[in-house]
DNA sequence: TACCCATATGTTATATTATATCATAATATA
DNA sequence: TATATTATGATATAATATAACATATGGGTA
């Protein structure tokens, strides 16, 4: 199990994929990304840290994209319910996928020191969630996963 | 591995014993349990489901006990920091503790038809989560877990 | 008792996050 | 072209949460 989001790499050509994986997925499911939706999904693809909505909207207008929050909101929505981009409830903010070429459950890393988030995934049934939501006959359709802590980095420069 | 929340139970004891539980607890942490801070404990205590802020804020309005937002607030930071109240992040809602008296990670199944929410646990080190945490070098301090779905009652009423 | 300290509460104001609604524009399709 | 669908613009407001400062309460100690 692989985490993107704290090792070093090619962060250009990460987001260029993704934005090419992106559009491929768009074309193919007749979905439209829009100027407002493609910016935004550059935005949030920036860094490999979650932004807040309204983080997002001040780039916007900074850009005439526009100013208000429906804009930004919208574009999230779209980006979110079609994969290309996942919420982090615990910090009601939003980041890019890293893999949108498939579907998973996304798992988050969140670093509390310099707020790098790394996305990895996990399936519904395994672990212990999946155990008890079988034992309890609970039927699990999404999940949140997010642990948050210390990044390999931020370990390091910490005085312990 | 049980869920509480889900099942018929004797609630009422459910209810005191956990009130106890909690008071013990705060009995031998020295910690204080003030008339809004109890009241706001068994207010959540009454169901199995997440309650929001500022719905446990017009229950305190009714009862005298206060009025403004920084009340329930200050009383909620109270109950989650110590352990006797969670917090659901996908809701923006909060949550009775079932298992006051010792320290867990916290995971919620969360019914999206009946609202209830039924409280298990898990562990850090365990999982696909944890497994990817190793594998990144993360350190994971702590953790959100919460699934949503179908909880058995709701299954059995839906037309399926 | 009188004083002090720490903690909790009261109160006002405001920050942050998110959505409802209705009008208009762009795009796709018949 | 006409029509339907989807996206955007714009205004307003809802829902969630915290900052800041004043006041009160409870316990310990001189």
């Amino acid at each position: 199990m692989t985490a993107i989001g704290f090792e070093r790499h090619d962060h250009h050509s990460c987001i260029t994929s993704t934005v090419a994986a992106v559009e491929a997925q768009c074309q193919s499911k007749g979905l439209l990304l829009t100027a407002v939706r493609r910016r935004v999904l550059e935005i949030l693809l920036e860094k490999h840290c979650a932004l807040g909505a309204y983080d997002i909207l001040d780039r916007l207008r900074e850009e005439g994209l526009g100013s208000q929050p429906p804009v930004v909101y919208r574009a999230l929505e779209f980006l979110v319910s079609n994969g290309f981009a996942h919420k982090i409830e615990r910090l009601n903010a939003f980041i890019s996928c890293t893999i949108p070429n498939e579907p998973h459950v996304p798992a988050f890393l969140i670093c509390r020191d310099c707020n790098a988030v790394a996305e990895t995934h996990s399936e519904l049934s395994g672990g212990m969630l999946g155990c008890a939501a079988q034992d309890a006959g609970f039927i699990i359709e999404c999940a949140v996963l997010e642990a948050e802590g210390l990044c390999p980095n931020c370990q390091k420069s910490d005085t312990v």
